[in-house]
RNA sequence: GCGGGAAUAGCUCAGUGGUAGAGCGCAACCUUGCCAAGGUUGAUGUCGCGGGUUCGAAUCCCGUUUCCCGCUCCA
């Protein structure tokens, strides 16, 4: 367990880093100056350099093979996509929440929750509150005489039919008292909470123009899947892998970049035969958390979260979520499901177009299962960026480090003559172009070596290159290790060959 | 969506009704001799935003936005 202190300095870590990532360029609120939009963020000039090295990474790991290949399909999608996905219906469901237990329900459920007595009373004190005459009476007694139920189940039939009625379910909400507290009055106005974001296609906004910006980016591998397939002439089991981003219009962001309302996905969907999944499954979540520990995540910082079978979702038949150690508490950063045939059935019924997968081997025909890896970038990218940020007394000052992996680091090499004269700085210049176009490497003649040193080490930068009095004697250069501040002398012309060895 | 906290320079923060501040950082020039510590000069604020009270508001009141924490949610 841990205390109430250790808590509050772990929270102070995120601030520190929150800081960080605005002051040295990795991350900006987005719309900063107009007072910021809730759950958004921009990647600054060293953030888009890390997020585009976490992408990098992932792309290679997953397409640098034979058997998968990668897409890029388009954000927004045909509606009926999100029909067969379920996600339309899934998340259409008003909700309540009691405004004094905090409780929270489904009004299609929250009948189940009452019993007969209540909801009894609770229409009756509904008609008396509407008075006789008024039309919601009457259509309150057409509903029982419209009921085909019987006895009891009559009463629930009504009770539910009030409850779908959207002027009659927030009267009639009034009069009934909180299940979980027993409050009266407390509950909030009923709020659907579909998480897709809607917008239209075409200059007319009408319901049979409205589209979805699409919540993940798994659907657009399904329904691109013989696509990929016929033209890649891939035979199972094989992988469609693709990034891009992702929009939910989540009911509260929180903790920076772990919960946005738009993030980035990196999603490889593994196509794979029935009889195989458990295989595969096991191959992929081993693999998938090793690649955080390759790219020098802390290992004890990440864990598997198995989900029980009973919390599975509707389309899983086995799934887990790769885990890393925020300050805040154990967060997914990656999902490793077993999606069985359940999206390409779904969109086979729905499309009306055979969705199977002939194997010449068997000479049968099915609809193949799908192992999923879906990593999220944009959490990815806290993860990296949090598990980096270190501190360490150096010499009673404080050293603020971020110890990326260098194929991770924003920047990789700093050049820095040690003074601005005997023509150290032309030796400089003369090193940075020649390693700028294999890459990242950033110039600095400003100030005292070692605040430049300290700098690049806030930046996270693996290596620093110092032209000093030596080199202009023997063409060597120090270049300096960023974790251990150590040094090593380089002749200039094996630079190249030197840093892409260390970088690997 | 509920409850609590916060918002003042790039960052960290001081400023309880009377001229907008400090440290660090940043920029220029000088100086340099390997780990943020020399010198000189300089820039930067609608005090989150909008109303209100007041002769006068960073300060008091109301609203709002954003961030953080807890609850809830997270297919």
């Amino acid at each position: 367990m841990r205390s109430k202190i250790a808590q509050k300095k772990e929270a102070t870590v995120v601030e520190k880093v929150v800081s960080l990532a605005k002051r040295r360029g990795f991350v900006f609120q987005s719309s900063e100056i107009y007072g910021g939009l809730n759950g958004c963020w921009d990647y600054g000039p060293l953030g888009v350099e890390l997020l585009r090295n976490i992408k990098e990474e992932w792309w290679k790991f997953m397409t640098f093979r034979e058997d998968i290949e990668g897409l890029d399909a388009s954000i927004l999608m045909h509606p009926r996509v999100w029909q067969a996905s379920g996600h339309v219906d899934n998340f259409s469901d008003p909700m309540i929440d009691c405004k004094q237990c905090k409780s929270r329900y489904r009004l299609d459920t929250l009948s189940d929750l009452v019993n007969q007595k209540r909801k009894k009373k609770t229409i009756n004190a509904l008609k008396e509150a509407l008075g006789d005459g008024n039309e919601g009476v009457e259509k309150i007694n057409s509903f029982f005489v419209n009921s085909d139920a019987e006895g009891e189940a009559k009463l629930d039939d009504v009770f539910e039919h009030i409850l779908e009625d959207e002027v009659l379910s927030r009267l009639m909400l009034k009069h009934l008292n909180c299940p979980n507290c027993g409050n009266a009055e407390s509950f909030t106005e009923p709020r659907s909470f579909n998480l897709m974001f809607k917008t239209f296609v075409g200059p007319v906004e009408s319901t049979e123009n409205t589209v979805f910006l699409r919540p993940e980016t798994a659907q657009g591998i399904f329904v691109n899947f013989l696509n990929v397939q016929g033209a890649s002439r891939q035979k199972l089991p094989f992988g469609i892998a693709q990034i891009g981003k992702a929009f939910r219009n989540e009911i509260n962001t929180k903790n920076f970049l772990f919960r946005t309302r738009e993030f980035e996905q990196m999603e490889m969907q593994y196509f794979v035969k029935p009889e195989d999944d458990k295989k595969h499954y096991d191959t992929w979540k081993e693999a998938r958390i090793q690649w955080f520990k390759d790219l020098g995540m802390t290992a004890e910082k990440l864990r598997f979260h198995d989900h029980p079978a009973d919390k599975l979702a509707h389309y899983a038949k086995e799934a887990t979520d790769i885990e890393y150690q925020f300050p805040f508490g154990w967060g997914e950063i990656e999902g490793i499901h077993n999606r069985t045939n359940f999206d390409l059935s779904k969109h086979q019924e729905f499309s009306g177009k055979s969705q199977q997968y002939y194997d010449d081997e068997t000479k049968e025909k099915f609809v193949p299962f799908i192992i999923e890896t879906s990593a999220g970038a944009s959490r990815s990218f806290m993860a990296f960026l949090v598990d980096a940020y270190s501190e360490e007394e150096v010499k009673g000052e404080t050293r603020v480090v971020l110890r990326f992996h260098p194929k991770l680091a924003p920047i990789k090499v700093a050049i820095l003559p040690l003074v601005n004269k005997d023509g150290m700085p032309e030796i400089a210049r003369k090193i940075e172009a020649d390693l700028r176009p294999h890459m990242k490497v950033f110039y600095d003649d400003k100030g005292a070596v070692g605040r430049r040193y300290r700098r690049q080490d806030e930046a996270g930068t693996p290596f620093c290159l110092t032209v000093d009095t030596q080199t202009l004697e023997d063409n060597t250069v120090t270049v300096r290790e960023r974790d251990s501040m150590e040094q090593e002398r380089i002749a200039i012309d094996d630079l190249l060959v030197h840093l892409i060895r260390k970088m690997k």
